[in-house]
DNA sequence: ATATTAATTGTATTTTTAACAATTAATAGT
DNA sequence: ACTATTAATTGTTAAAAATACAATTAATAT
């Protein structure tokens, strides 16, 4: 990859932004933050953070989460790198943008709340500082395509969930009505989620089964869940 | 993105290396080149360079192009980011993995002769420097991916190809052999070839239509086009 | 005891996939 | 000029998957 030898060729400055994917009350939400610095100060924006000597890139974005939200162990996907030289009026940053996905009630709100973290809905994003809100877009494009062939919800539902809590997070992934009977059935047939002895009361007198995913759910792949 | 001042944090060189994907003689190929300096100086790599400071990722990559196979106007892709922070043990490269579909015939290939550029079929990938097999396995995989929901072919084959030919390319970057006679049912299904009046003698006594693809084609996705 | 409702199962129709058989349109060899 | 040959192309059929929607169930609440 040099062209010649390296000294001569500029550096730059690497960033990591997280879209960070939560779920709650039937919604998808994103964690946004008021940027802290100038350009763009109380802007809201993703969380982000430089990249230092001894990181990869999934190492710092893991360094970001631990620092912003308290977890350790997240699911991260890398979206795209962004490297427009003005993208950042403050200075030429190149960013890669992540997703991360993370159960809302894990997280260490009160340090989320400290840098004034507030949970969006998808529905309702923002205006975010500068190309944030393409990072937003097409990391939930990376997750749509992701949740088409592999089981999303491990990492964002409880561990023990109803399948019309997993129907109504893909329902929120997708922004479509996928018929429930259709969608169980498809769910069944995966053969990755273990039928559990107890019930969910809490949306209906009749009581919904908790259903968890096997412990080695997470090393398939599907055909198709569903479409795209 | 910025943590608190940007003066403060490291900065890195930035290259893109290229999986040049091409096809010839029924076969997926790669434009691999001896790497032309130390440290692994002669190994086979792919081809790339430091990104300079008025460059996005994409200019980068596609400079390199220019400068390597002589074409403006190359369809591209991101792969991902590789970061680990002794991939190049000469010196710490964050580099941004692309690949590009070109027409091997449209190529320059004096040019690229000119840096001993090689095509590599696909199934015969030598051992490349640094982490440039990981790079190529993940590019296939994109174009897999990608070859499953869009029609590909319109960068990689002639302006007018047979149906054979598209059959034969998407066996290639499969790896499998699709069932000839259901493969041309889908692509026909499509809707988004011309069949031409002309004929391809080549191959057979009997001639096989020339078809190209529809001025709109690249503007459309499907379900999906084969399985992956 | 019954109305109510989310959860769950069932059914029937249509669409897609997949395997493979049959036909066609030319050429090449005799 | 006939015939064998073969890739190209079309056709057939069975199985599987997707889709729409109806019916039933299991509880609670009135």
């Amino acid at each position: 990859m040099p062209q010649n030898s390296y000294i001569e060729h500029p550096k730059f400055h690497v960033a990591v932004d997280c879209v960070i994917f939560g779920y709650e009350n039937d919604e998808l939400k994103l964690l946004l933050y008021p940027r802290r610095f100038t350009p763009s100060k109380g802007d809201w924006s993703l969380m982000g953070g430089f990249v230092q000597e001894t990181e990869t890139l999934d190492d710092s974005s893991r360094r970001v989460l631990l620092q912003t939200v308290g977890l350790n162990n997240i699911y991260l996907e890398q979206v795209r790198g962004f490297s427009e030289p003005n993208r950042d009026p403050g200075a030429r940053v190149i960013s890669m943008a992540f997703y991360a996905l993370i159960r809302i009630d894990e997280h260490d709100s009160k340090l989320a709340s400290l840098h004034s973290g507030n949970w969006w809905p998808i529905t309702k994003i923002p205006e975010l500082v500068f190309d944030h809100n393409q990072m937003v877009h097409e990391a939930l494009e990376k997750l749509q395509q992701k949740a088409s062939y592999k089981l999303i919800g491990k990492e964002l539902l409880p561990e023990q969930f109803t399948l019309t809590q997993l129907h109504n997070l893909y329902n929120a992934i997708f922004q479509k009505n996928f018929d429930a009977g259709n969608f169980r059935k498809k769910i069944a047939s995966l053969n990755v989620l273990e039928k559990l002895a107890l019930k969910d009361t809490s949306t209906s007198k009749r009581g919904a089964y908790y259903y968890r995913f096997k412990d080695d759910a997470d090393t398939f792949e599907y055909d198709r869940i569903v479409k795209l």
